[in-house]
DNA sequence: TCTGGGGTCCTAGGACCC
DNA sequence: TCTGGGGTCCTAGGACCC
């Protein structure tokens, strides 16, 4: 039997976790730039405030309604993430951390699964403060949906019976089914397919036919075989990528430079922490794709690096090639995105017999900026073309405090 | 003025091999 | 009159996830 734990709108409940005069108030917490609505309290939900909207047309709605409004701030969610996990973690050896807010585990027990379920989430909602919902069953795509059904259960649902199953099976529309999104949805229905009885009750070869390999696998688990195993081993990320709207336009190379230097560091700062090197380096230019009546551009480039590398120097120093060689000056540009492929492992770098590049693990430079940035802040050490404070810089106006990671943010009790 | 950011997997088709 | 059969690798595009 496999839970999926998750957390009830995980960045709402973190940010009323420190400001407890919010507990019962509605909030919303808005995605970078302050653009859309990413994350809503059980009361924002009751508003009709809807995932995704966008935030500059409800302003008025949340003046009436006197909604409170963050920022995000990945920080402080990351950081509440792993509290959540590891205290997860003691009930079970078989942990995939599915996403920031939710984890499948293996359920270590064979019988009294609703205790269990009830166990972890009053453990993790008494020794973390967030609330979360558990929901238990043969396999992962019914343990997601045994999950979404909490919300009528209060928390906690097992479906462990073909009967309890089929029933939920019967009042569960097929979009909230895991693997089902828009576009596989709108067909579904359109033929007559409404809920996940009606899925299952397909022949696997229409499965197959419509939503290739995967349909069949999620459909067998429909049919409480599973398919689907838990992945406890942390894979290697193939990929990846810094890409960041800034907070208005601009068609200046000069903007768009100073951009593309910060979001390469930061590139080659996470390639550090993934121990990892990138052989391949894009970067894309996008203008904005809801402007419909202004001229629209994607420029991009790949450029195949002379060694794989994660420094920032030569990381940075590829992203402005690419940069000099895909600007448009005619278009204004919203977004600039810069990823790192073909990754291999730091350890496993080759050496060019031709060049005098030294190898990855001799790169002092990096570590000591990277040690000097982690005592003493973000930016501290920097090379010079990175900006701290740029003024495309993306908007957070509504941001919280890092109440667990910095301790000039920790909370006074009086 | 203002619409997120980061990933994964699968398929089809083309280029190439013997 | 008529042009095989089996592969691999890569890329673009489309679907999905949170």
């Amino acid at each position: 039997m496999f839970a999926l734990i998750d957390c009830n709108n995980f960045y709402a409940s973190c940010e009323r976790l420190f400001k407890p005069e919010f507990n019962g108030v509605p909030v919303i917490v808005l995605s970078n730039n302050d653009g859309c609505v990413i994350a809503r309290s059980n009361e924002a939900k009751e508003l009709g405030i809807k995932m995704g909207a966008v935030f500059y047309m409800i302003e008025q709605e949340i003046k009436d309604h006197k909604i409170a409004v963050f920022s995000s701030n990945y920080t402080l969610y990351g950081d509440m993430s792993a509290r959540v996990m590891t205290n997860i973690a003691r009930f079970s050896p078989d942990v995939e951390v599915y996403s920031i807010d939710e984890c499948f585990i293996k359920v270590p027990v064979t019988t009294g699964y609703e205790k269990f379920a009830h166990d972890v989430r009053n453990a993790v909602i008494k020794n973390t403060g967030i609330p979360v919902s558990v929901g238990i069953a043969p396999t992962k795509t019914l343990a997601k949906l045994a999950n979404k059904m909490c919300k009528r259960t209060g928390g906690v649902c097992v479906l462990d019976t073909e009967d309890v199953i089929t029933a939920a099976l019967k009042e569960y529309q097929v979009e909230d089914l895991w693997g089902i999104g828009r576009a596989y949805a709108t067909q579904l229905i359109k033929i007559g397919i409404n809920t996940a009885a009606d899925l299952r009750g397909m022949p696997i070869g229409f499965i197959q036919e419509k939503l290739t390999i995967q349909g069949v696998r999620m459909w067998n688990e429909l049919w409480g075989k599973s398919c689907i195993p838990l992945s406890d081993i942390i894979e290697r990320k193939k990929g990846l990528c810094t890409s960041r709207a800034f907070s208005k336009l601009t068609n200046s190379i000069d903007d768009l430079r100073e951009a593309t230097v910060n979001y390469a560091s930061r590139l080659a700062l996470k390639l550090r922490r993934d121990n990892s090197c990138a052989t391949v380096l894009s970067i894309r230019l996008l203008t904005n794709r809801f402007k419909t009546d202004k001229p629209q551009a994607y420029p991009s480039i790949s450029i195949s690096l002379v060694h794989p590398v994660n420094n920032t120097h030569d990381i940075v120093a590829a992203a402005l090639s690419g940069l000099e060689k895909i600007y448009l000056p005619g278009y204004m540009f919203q977004k600039v995105e810069v990823m790192a492929t073909g990754l291999i492992p730091e350890t496993e770098v080759q050496l060019n017999l031709f060049s005098s590049f030294n190898g990855v693990l001799n790169d002092k430079l990096s570590k000591i900026m990277d040690d000097i940035n982690s005592h003493y802040g973000v930016g501290t050490l920097r090379i010079a073309s990175e900006s701290l404070k740029p003024h495309w810089a993306m908007k957070r106006k509504y941001l919280s405090p890092n109440y667990t990671s910095k301790w000039a943010d920790i909370l006074k009790v009086k």
